[in-house]
DNA sequence: TGGTCATATGACCAGGTGGTCATATTGTAT
DNA sequence: ATACAATATGACCACCTGGTCATATGACCA
């Protein structure tokens, strides 16, 4: 957590900072991105970075914390409703979610792309110490969930294809960033909906 | 490409080397591995490294260069067959290949998996540049086959199915290295099998 | 005016990086 | 034994890193 001086700053000032770091973590990794580059391009002292912040860590937790909280105004609604739905429509509703997220805050994603990517690193590991429910974990549940209603192929592997459909919410991103920048929603979302038809006829039952 | 003083060495002291520096950058990252490092867990001094090799890059570059031939022998032989099986068949054989590789060179597919975490770092440019044909493209060309001999829907999106196939092999492996350290081969294809399965169900003529 | 307190500052630190280079050591051919 | 070239060496370089700290600034209050 940043320290009381970080809050005590005009609005205007602190927007600046987090902005100027938001810009570092999308095109660095943690252990890549530098302080000294941020205090410079903040136009601030780099005392004053220790005034607000205790660590370099201490910033970049705080940044995942904003990132998470505004990812998950994005994903409450579709998982509120979770037991109206069958599974394949709560899966594409997630990954609608997760897309409108990502185009509307396309350095948020960046930042856990990369953070994603940099697994086995300490800074990770604290990450999820401390924000449990990682994406598979779900995807497990409702898998599950799905099975006893029988929407769902009971013989598939739960662990395996929950992991897959984690990491396709990865690649699905990627794949338009790269791809297809600046794309409209709609396109977008008719692909998601082209390989949620290819997973459900492969894992539905007939 | 290395300096002849480096081909020069004795086989032992060469094979040394190469391998304190694959242990090095299947541990890190191409930008956090550390030539000061690689001396000293090599026994050599600093000035003899530049003796040998140009530079850090030149190091990484040959190495990737050894595993990529590494690979292809691998790979070879499935894809000198590619014509005679159908579209699921090379895919398996392919999954297969790949696993087999990581199974045998954990740390090759370690440093491979590393590389492809940090794309957008100038030396993946630098890769991609005088590696031409990335995987994806190979998907692309197999799934366009496919189409015209009418093994797979012609309706699919070929550039987005080509993606995903590719980046599940990378998936695959992780989710193995990750949840499952050391099963046996019979698993681990067993696991292939189902995905193919499951692809085929999904992108196949019925 | 003087005192107090939060904030701002940048020189500085120890420790790392990739890379260089003058010098020392070795092997070999004469 | 001598000469010459190939190789080995580690002190050194400039530059970077995250982090510290004594000092300066300025706002508010008495």
């Amino acid at each position: 957590m940043p320290k009381e001086t970080f809050f005590n700053l005009p609005e205007e000032k602190r927007q600046q900072i987090l902005n100027v770091a938001i810009d570092e973590f999308a095109t660095n990794t943690y252990a890549q991105a530098s302080v000294n580059r941020i205090v410079e391009k903040a136009g601030i002292a780099k005392g004053s970075f220790y005034q607000y912040f205790k660590s370099k860590k201490d910033l970049f937790l705080y940044l995942m914390q904003v990132i998470g909280e505004e990812k998950m105004t994005y994903l409450a609604p579709t998982l509120q409703n979770i037991h109206q739905y069958d599974f394949f429509t709560c899966l594409r509703e997630i990954y609608a979610a997760g897309i409108r997220f990502a185009t509307q805050y396309p350095k948020y994603a960046e930042i856990g792309k990369k953070l994603l990517a940099s697994k086995d690193t300490p800074i990770f590991e604290e990450l999820v110490d401390q924000n449990l429910p990682v994406a598979s974990q779900l995807f497990q549940e409702l898998l599950h969930q799905a099975i006893q209603r029988g929407e769902i192929r009971p013989d598939i592997d739960i662990n395996l294809i929950a992991y897959l459909i984690a990491s396709i919410n990865t690649t699905l991103l990627e794949y338009y960033t790269e791809n297809i920048n600046q794309e409209f929603d709609e396109k977008i979302l008719n692909t998601v909906e082209k390989f949620i038809d290819l997973l459900r006829n492969g894992i539905g039952t007939k």
